[in-house]
DNA sequence: GCCAACGTTGGC
DNA sequence: GCCAACGTTGGC
């Protein structure tokens, strides 16, 4: 199994927003490298580490779960949708989506500032200056590391 | 609100 | 294929 952090952005979709769904479609992916990894390298079962960006304070809150084949996101193919790609056809896709499951919230968020006064998680990406994917492969002893500073048991 | 980082676009 | 301009991310 691999291991994930998938960024999110609370006022758009937070950790309890998830826990109210079923399962969530990770739509409005526009870059490359997160396409990627959605499409090719998640398997179902991954677990991710869910991180609230561009939060006061951001940080890690939960834990979410990949569901199922990846899909085209249909955000892609509709004129009216703020993440309409005009090259997309439903025949040849340009972007690629996953959908993710709740799996547990942190008794206490894991701020980024804990994060990076960790002798080792400060190894992450999302530690490093300038990190901008929203999806960011972890370090299976990374995660696990995480999951403990923040109490949470699986 | 600022700005560093960095990806994308488009003229040439 | 280069590179300047521009847009976006996201911490602070």
């Amino acid at each position: 199994m691999q291991h994930w952090l998938i960024k999110s952005e609370p006022d758009v979709f937070s950790i309890d927003d998830l826990a109210q769904v079923t399962s969530e479609p990770w739509s409005g992916v526009r870059n490359y490298q997160d396409r990627n990894f959605m499409w090719k390298e998640m398997k179902p079962g991954d677990l991710a580490l869910f991180y609230h960006s561009n939060a006061k304070p951001p940080g890690a809150v939960g834990i979410a779960r990949v569901v199922g084949a990846p899909y085209a996101d249909p955000t892609q193919f509709d004129p009216k949708s703020e993440y309409h790609e005009p090259k997309s056809t439903p025949e040849n896709p340009r972007w690629w989506l996953r959908d993710f499951e709740f799996v547990g919230k942190f008794p206490e968020m894991l701020t980024l500032e804990a994060l990076k006064s960790d002798s080792v998680l400060c190894e992450m990406m999302v530690c490093q200056r300038g990190s901008r994917l929203s999806i960011n492969p972890v370090d299976p002893l990374h995660f696990k590391r995480a999951c403990k500073l923040a109490g949470w048991k699986p």
